[in-house]
DNA sequence: TTCGATGTTCGACGAAGATCGAATGTAGGG
DNA sequence: CCCTACATTCGATCTTCGTCGAACATCGAA
């Protein structure tokens, strides 16, 4: 139950993040945490099982997208700063057209 | 050899789209088209077979991002213009960090 | 109509992905 | 130390994808 592995930025590839947004769930999960920055790990109104949850979240993380921390034992994730430096807009001109249907 | 099915611009989707241009092919081909207008659907410097470029081929027309234009036995292919409508500047802000490996 | 060039479709294959429930690991609280 | 809550991993199943070569369809030309 290690945290899941990020990649060093120079090794992340346009095509894996492309593919990592083309996941109704994940995407939904990158709009979430761009809007509040950081959420729990289970807090997305997702509506597929706790290790599928946790599936999506580890591709992201492996995709360079998210990164995630462990409190306790609760666990946290919030999109990659640096990922704006790579690819600076691209998140948000792909996030303007997702529908929000982001759960509280 | 009927042409490519092409999907109605309300039925366009953002994950189908993010979907089709996360493969490097396809984001080649893509990429090519938008510098070039049109090609020969097989003019450009893939390294798979024809049977497999006319598969990606044909799920980037089905994904909406390409039209497909028959010329006797030739076949044509351009990005869809509706779409830059449907999501203005998605595919300029992927394709700003597309490697450019577009054959001539 | 026979031929050649051009594209598409058809299996087939292995690889990867999405999903779930069950099992496992980890931390904190009694 | 045991229990519980939380999160991840494992195993299984099904589906989808990328790829190829072979077969097929279509058109224009000889």
């Amino acid at each position: 139950m290690r945290q899941h592995p990020q990649p060093p930025i120079s090794t992340i590839v346009l095509t894996d993040v492309l593919a990592a947004l083309s996941d109704p769930v994940r995407l939904d999960i990158v709009a979430a945490l761009k809007q509040d920055g950081e959420r729990g790990s289970t807090e997305f109104g997702c509506k597929v099982s706790s290790s599928t949850l946790s599936h999506h979240i580890r591709q992201l993380c492996e995709a360079g997208l998210l990164q995630h921390r462990k409190e306790g034992t609760r666990c946290f994730v919030s999109l990659r700063p640096e990922l704006e430096q790579k690819f600076p807009g691209l998140i948000d001109s792909v996030l303007r057209f997702a529908p929000k249907e982001i759960a509280a």
